[in-house]
DNA sequence: TGGCAAGTGTCGGAATCCCGACAATGGTCG
DNA sequence: CGACCATTGTCGGGATTCCGACACTTGCCA
């Protein structure tokens, strides 16, 4: 698989992969953790790796869990997701294999639902299914009407999304340009030129690794504004 | 709404809006169209219009519908779908308003599943609703494959994977450029300037709205093609 | 302290695509 | 037949992005 190839899977993985995706209520929830087992994981080991049989789905109660994908000897970071992100059910529902791995970076504890109990519950309480998918179809839209937002837009706006998205997860923003090149699907010197014109306009101020938001209003008004 | 957002819109439609979409099994079918209506429509009339609440989804058995969007006092056609088709459902689900029109283009005969008989039917057979969901997040996932191959390609290898999509479900070609520029999201130009490539190379030959699939696996090799 | 790997900033050329404009041709309807 | 609209074919300018290359900075570790 070529490079371009993984970029793009990677690019995927961020806009449809369900990082802090809660598809269901609480009540739910709480019907669902009777068949959970609760897993805790030590900082650096996996939940999952990427082409493991996808035979369940997390929700992550605590820490923080990073999606990647590896290429060659690199790791290219997909997504860094906290409490509430659940993870691998699409995977899992398929019957096919995980598409990234997911290892914890702190304490992470987090709850397993394997498939052969997740499956029969579901069947069993069709209230709960029903609402899985409901809930998994509105999402699947809303992720829609992101794609579309984003992806015949220039680099700077995307640039400019993509660091409203995570200062609203993560406060303050541990990048480096070329892990938000492989977030966009774009190459790292545009994301280079994409900051410095943002910075410029003094909605942010970035240093090595680190990217601070000063204005948020102002990313915002950059992450809208069309192409012409 | 400006052009550049409805072109996007369409391109969308195509990609997610599930033309030729089949989530279930006939033996699904047969308990849903219990529940279901027949219903028949003349040329030129339809099925629902874009906007309108999203009260039901519908399966097409014979005829042919067309999908559009409205952009002033054009229209931009977003598919053409044939039988075995599953539409509305998404919005139907996400208790939102339908995102295209659904026009008949010959006589058309559908099976209508009203929504407040499809959900308690949903909620009373949980296999069936498992199934929806699992057929919905697999088709869901292999969407997004399909886009990553697509979103950062050549457009001459956008048309041919487009042409190849057609040509298998439609024998013969009835589009114009323009409106495959709007099922790629490119400018009409671009197709113009993609259709004469893969002509020259004898993969296909055009006419006045009209193109002829002569090599599909050359057409296939094109549109595999890599960018560099 | 001195490398060394990782990350950042910048340049210029090449490729792709959009956009506006225009001519030429096919189909339709009075 | 003739007017008229839709469609196709083509051109050139301009904008954006990719790519390879290189110098510089930062953080880490022996």
């Amino acid at each position: 698989m070529g490079l371009a190839d993984d970029q793009h899977l990677a690019w995927m993985a961020r806009s449809f992969g369900r990082p802090d995706y809660l598809p269901l209520t609480p009540e739910d929830l709480i019907a669902l953790r009777s068949i959970a087992e609760t897993v805790t994981r030590q900082p650096r080991s996996h939940l999952f790796r990427e082409g493991d049989p996808a035979v369940a789905a997390y929700l992550i109660e605590s820490g923080t869990v990073d999606l990647y994908r590896t290429r060659g000897k690199d790791r290219d970071v997909i997504a860094r997701i906290g409490p509430g992100a659940v993870l691998g059910d699409i995977a899992m529902f398929g019957e096919g294999t995980y598409m990234s791995s997911a290892r914890a970076m702190g304490r992470v504890t987090a709850f397993r639902f394997p498939r052969e109990k997740l499956i029969p519950e579901l069947a069993q309480r069709p209230a709960l299914c029903l609402r899985w998918l409901v809930a998994g179809l509105r999402q699947l839209q809303d992720t829609q009407r992101r794609i579309i937002h984003l992806m015949h837009k220039t680099v700077i706006a995307q640039v400019a999304d993509l660091l409203t998205e995570e200062s609203r997860k993560h406060g303050e923003i541990e990048l480096s340009q070329a892990a938000i090149a492989t977030l966009l699907g774009v190459s790292r010197q545009s994301v280079n030129e994409a900051l410095g014109a943002i910075r410029r306009t003094g909605a942010i101020a970035t240093a090595y690794r680190k990217i601070e938001v000063v204005d948020a209003d102002a990313l915002v008004r950059i992450a809208a504004e069309p192409k012409p």
